[in-house]
DNA sequence: GATTCGTGGTG
DNA sequence: TCACCAAGAAT
């Protein structure tokens, strides 16, 4: 692995990278983890009754929508199905209404396929293999080694964009991570997996944790960071983000604003709705158009015969 | 690899 | 006010 003399080129390492690497200095993860057990939020899936089905319903939910939100929800989803073929042996619209504001409503029915998938496949138990759990529908890098390492104490580098934040600053020097996910990330976050299984568990939920309590995309807190002596981005003065700009994320006037209105009134309605009630949420004709048929495309609305309009059944 | 996909809080 | 941000995945 380390044998520089023969074959091809040695992979390019950082000098990041390699400080990371040295032997010497106390492990990045020990003063994370013990600043975690002292910090921890109180988080319903991190109790030990959440199970492993819990785990993967509040990482779903987590996707891309903020802790506060999640909570009231993830608690009427988990005491509504409390196991995956509960949820199973529910229409899919069931799961997108019960879905409610937290938006990108596909995870609803994704979550729901996975429910499917794990009850026709796995006897109804989440697997436990990263790659078993990776084939489930709606489950990335990120949630099959989340729900692999949170759930059931494994050993996976955990890389959301909290962590990258983290590692970006501390390690790296800069201030924010690249847009995607790179093969270098990806290195140094194998790089700085403890060995040991329930300690790399550990770190993975402590470094994410560390990312949004106290290292946090704007307004650190670095005086509550327990490696700010050793933040790379700290010493070096904290420079400004210099790259591409951050990519924004415009919405008003686009089609999902459109997509949100329409799947709203659904949501509200008992049974079927007609097409006038779908008219009315936009009236530029064109796009309402586009977007219904986006949402019908995508499974979250069911045509009728009668030209009514529900949520999948 | 760049886009698309909701919603609401916040500085 | 409004751009940014929030435990990503699929295409």
């Amino acid at each position: 692995m380390t044998a520089p003399t023969k074959n091809g080129p040695p992979a390019p390492r950082s000098t990041a990278e390699q400080a990371a690497h040295s032997a010497d200095a106390v492990p990045l993860h020990t003063p994370v983890i013990a600043w975690f057990e002292a910090n921890a939020r109180d988080l319903p899936w991190r109790h030990p009754e959440a199970g492993a089905w819990g785990v993967m319903i509040s990482e779903f939910m987590l996707q891309q929508t903020p802790v506060s939100r999640v909570l009231p929800v993830y608690e009427q989803w988990l005491a509504r199905w409390p196991r995956p073929a509960d949820l199973a042996a529910e229409a899919p619209g069931e799961a997108v209404r019960a879905w409610g504001r937290l938006g990108y409503p596909r995870r609803a029915l994704r979550l729901h396929g996975a429910a499917v998938a794990i009850t026709e496949r796995h006897g109804g138990e989440v697997p436990t293999d990263h790659a078993e759990l990776l084939a489930l529908p709606g489950v990335g890098e990120y949630t099959a080694a989340a729900v692999a390492s949170f759930a059931f104490g494994q050993r996976h580098a955990v890389l959301d964009t909290n962590v990258r934040r983290v590692l970006a600053r501390a390690v790296t020097g800069v201030r924010y991570p690249p847009n995607a996910t790179t093969a270098a990330e990806r290195r140094l976050a194998a790089a700085l997996l403890p060995e040991e299984e329930g300690t790399a568990a550990r770190w993975a939920a402590a470094s994410m944790e560390l990312g949004a309590l106290v290292c946090t995309a704007r307004n650190e807190s670095c005086h509550r960071c327990p490696i700010a002596a050793r933040c790379a981005w700290r010493q070096a003065g904290k420079p400004e983000h210099d790259g591409p700009p951050r990519r924004g994320q415009t919405y008003a006037g686009t089609d999902r604003q459109v997509r949100g209105k329409l799947l709203a009134v659904l949501r509200a309605a008992e049974g079927p709705v007609a097409q006038a009630a779908l008219d009315a949420v936009w009236d530029e004709p064109v796009q309402r158009g586009r977007a219904l048929d986006g949402l019908v495309a995508d499974g979250l609305v069911e045509p009728l015969e009668d030209g009514m309009y529900r949520l999948p059944g």
